[in-house]
DNA sequence: GCCCACGACGGCACTGAGTGCACTCTCGGG
DNA sequence: CCCGAGAGTGCACTCAGTGCCGTCGTGGGC
């Protein structure tokens, strides 16, 4: 527990990680539904108006860090120099997601534990995940511009990102954290890029005759041509 | 304005519409927030605590038929033979909730604009989307269930279906509900069926022959193969 | 050293959503 | 004529969230 975050960026001892704290003890042992504010302000031992001054809502305790987490996505977005892959680059923003979950394992643990028993938190962060959906739709909206779907495009892709990087996250929530959680999610973002190939490439100064390939049918739907590829590769 | 639909089925001129209207009227004359269930009470004439019989909550009210709509889509899920195309089963679940909309354009368009101005609405309109999402995602994984990455693909799809559908119905609502919506739903929807081609043309059960792949060093990265088979296959 | 402004914190009272309970009214059946 | 059930109502209560004001500590100008 405890998430050794200062709020703000300075070295106070800060008053919202009592607050966060105390929360999550009384969450933990005795359900969110069944904590009120005035519990928590009585076991951090401030007062009640102070909760409010720091969370705008009950549910934002549970979420201490996902502001300054939009922030830095929409700041790595912004840092682009504009010749990115578009989509490798969405998939790296995700990828700061999970290195703030990453970062505390336990603490991300128990809040997986407590949004999926209560619907109301559940609900509380799909407007979460909502917002960082927008960011990257948003981003790849400029970025598909002069493209003739480009904002369909750019809010599937999103949203694609998005699911797998849920669904890479939630396994590895499920089992407590434990293991390296950037496999799978490399292995779930892989598969978005396949699917929405933009042509994955960086800066390559490989040779291209390390890779030969034979398709025997232009027919065959993407994903199945890179299931074929990961099995002779090797892959799981 | 009105809604026409009976709530339960019956025929009743019932107590729930007038609800609705009454909430309606007063959401568009003087905004969500600023009007009060009391308010919506004594305008249809009825006790504050039958409001709360009818729904759950004072969000609820503005999405009446949801509830029913994704009863139909997990009907219609449900009623499969199990041999259709996974990806255009879901495609066609999500026209369902297009019709819905279709239904009632003037009523859909006010709620789009109520939606749009509040927050509280956003989030709770996100909650009612994703339990469509969930509800394709949960068909797909069955489908999906011998698939090596069944569930990741199942989310990712049921995402990117949503999302689709999502950005063509708003866009048909933007244009105040003009217009044939279901052609901007079906260019929609066949961008996502491109993407993961299930087959995007017939009902062709593949063989496992369509995809010949054959990689001369094991060591080249992944990215490198997925260049060489888009070249190969002529995509961009 | 003194005072004042400012910002953090706390207390209080209020609104409004949502709930549990008990009551009435109506209607259909024995 | 009575009775039981279900729909609707009124009332009182909890709790989240807000506005307002008072208090206290601190730091800077004089």
């Amino acid at each position: 527990m405890s998430s050794d975050k200062a709020g703000t960026g300075n070295g106070k001892p800060s008053m919202r990680d009592a607050l966060v704290t105390a929360a999550f003890r009384l969450f933990l042992e005795r359900g969110y539904e069944q904590t009120t504010v005035d519990d928590i302000v009585a076991l951090a031992g401030v007062g009640r108006r102070s909760f409010f001054r720091y969370f705008p809502s009950k549910e934002d305790v549970v979420f201490p860090d996902h502001e300054r987490c939009l922030a830095d996505m929409t700041a790595f977005l912004a840092a682009g120099t504009g010749d990115e892959e578009p989509v490798r680059r969405v998939c790296d923003a995700a990828r700061l997601v999970l290195r703030m979950y990453a970062e505390n394992p336990t603490f991300s643990v128990q809040r997986y534990r407590l949004t999926k028993k209560v619907p109301g938190l559940r609900a509380y962060e799909l407007s979460v995940v909502w917002r960082y959906e927008r960011a990257l739709a948003d981003y790849l909206r400029r970025r598909f511009a002069a493209r003739r779907d480009g904002t369909l495009q750019a809010d599937v892709i999103a949203a694609a990102v998005v699911a797998a990087h849920n669904n890479a996250l939630r396994s590895w929530l499920r089992s407590h954290g434990q293991g390296e959680a950037s496999a799978a999610m490399d292995h779930a973002l892989a598969y978005v890029q396949s699917a929405f190939g933009d042509a994955p490439a960086p800066a390559a100064q490989e040779q291209p005759e390390d890779v030969v390939v034979v398709v025997s049918r232009r027919g065959a739907p993407l994903w199945r041509v890179v299931q074929e590829i990961e099995s002779t590769l090797g892959r799981a």
